[in-house]
DNA sequence: AGGGCTTTGTGAAAACGTGCACGAAGTGCC
DNA sequence: GGCACTTCGTGCACGTTTTCACAAAGCCCT
């Protein structure tokens, strides 16, 4: 049979899941669990049991057909496909409130992700020590990035800086990105780049909460309201 | 034609874009953009024109051909229909790093989430002040959610404490979570859960890391690696 | 050894999301 | 007013993701 290298491509949806096992099988490990069966893990996971098994044959037929899956084993598969058999150090970029935040956040470093470097342009933070580390110049990026070998980059900068935080960690060699900063960054082609947007996030809910007051809203009576501005009220 | 009340439902994928458009569409009125095209916006947002224009005909058909969209009423539009037309102040449960930060990064407030209050269980926290908020105790969260009309919490305790944070949220009568601790968390019917776990966006960024390094490897010599242990090669 | 039970792995179908391509509808110039 | 030009709104085809359903494979008991 073929070796491990010639994998076929694992789906996005996919990829984005493995973590979340990833970390329920630690769990279960630590918690003397040494099998689980995909119904199990599905409903610590909260998804459909079809989709675990799915899922988990992307990384091989790692299962035992009538038992279930040994939980150490595939610990190690995941790992292994995440490329978390080693830990990759992050550079930050803003070591303003989240920057600090992050920097001083343990859950980076417990989970393979250690502060490798924070930098910023404030010279008044320029030395200063968040999370272990000392604040640096954006302009020893270039350095900091190349003598640690570090590919990922995290934008912890206001939106206005985001862009060219970027550029310097693209530049650098960073090949990476997570960006916290609210707008779209451009990287060349070959660079990842995902996006994390606090405020989006609770947006989101609040879509959900607004539909819930207005499906209340119909229920109890049936007259739609005013409803705002039409097109040019304003100006 | 028919009125607003009974808009078709808005799929999942577009609800999470919307606030994208949102803050660009909000930058571009800032810089006195008046009128937009589906492939302005798109080339900002980093999508497909297309796209634009079926996620924004799910507001209802605010455009002129020919023309474009007013940025302004769009942004009127999109934040009707997300829910934003009033703050919605969030109370967090855990001022430990992650709680703090939260509290004291402005970007929260800034775009229409204030805090509205923040609660721990350790006794050394209650009273101290993050971000303009004192925090109070767990067991007052009742009282906070009720007498400031609470809808959405924000979990930001370790993993251990995420579920009776996410129970006791609840209890209070909140309809919206987001959840920052790296675990699963359960709630009934008719609350609304989003996650957000840090780590797991920086191991996705990990396996595209890695798959690079395997290509690179996989170019340069096509004899694969040993391959770590195999099934029952610990114990 | 054989039968019953459990649970995997995966084809096939359904659901969902994306992108193309084009008709429809508007603007502005002459 | 008519014509050329722009850009929206959406039907349709395609790709991806989810779910179902079931044969295959292993365990355990007698």
């Amino acid at each position: 049979m073929a070796g491990q290298r010639a994998r076929r491509r694992i789906p996005e949806a996919t990829v984005a899941r493995l973590p979340v096992y990833l970390q329920l099988l630690s769990t279960q490990y630590d918690d003397g669990v040494t099998n689980i069966s995909s119904e199990e893990l599905a409903d610590l996971a909260g998804v459909n049991a079809a989709k675990v098994r799915k899922d988990l044959s992307y990384l091989g037929s790692y299962g035992t057909r009538g038992v279930g899956y040994e939980v150490e084993f595939l610990v190690y598969q995941i790992k292994r496909e995440l490329g978390l058999t080693h830990d990759w150090p992050v550079v930050i970029v803003g070591a303003g409130n989240l920057g600090q935040a992050l920097a001083g956040y343990g859950g980076f470093t417990e989970r393979g992700f250690p502060v490798g470097g924070i930098v910023d342009v404030d010279p008044a933070k320029i030395g200063t020590v968040v999370g272990g580390a000392r604040v640096r110049h954006v302009d020893e990026l270039d350095q900091i990035v190349r003598s640690n070998d570090l590919s990922i980059g995290v934008i912890a900068t206001p939106a206005a800086a985001a862009q060219s935080a970027a550029d310097a960690l693209v530049a650098a060699g960073i090949t990476s990105i997570l960006n916290f900063a609210p707008n779209v960054i451009n990287a060349p082609h070959g660079v990842s780049v995902r996006k994390v947007d606090l405020a989006v996030e609770l947006q989101i809910l609040s879509y959900h909460e607004q539909r819930r007051a207005n499906a209340r809203q119909a229920t109890l009576q049936s007259v739609p309201g005013a409803g705002g501005p039409r097109r040019g009220a304003s100006a």
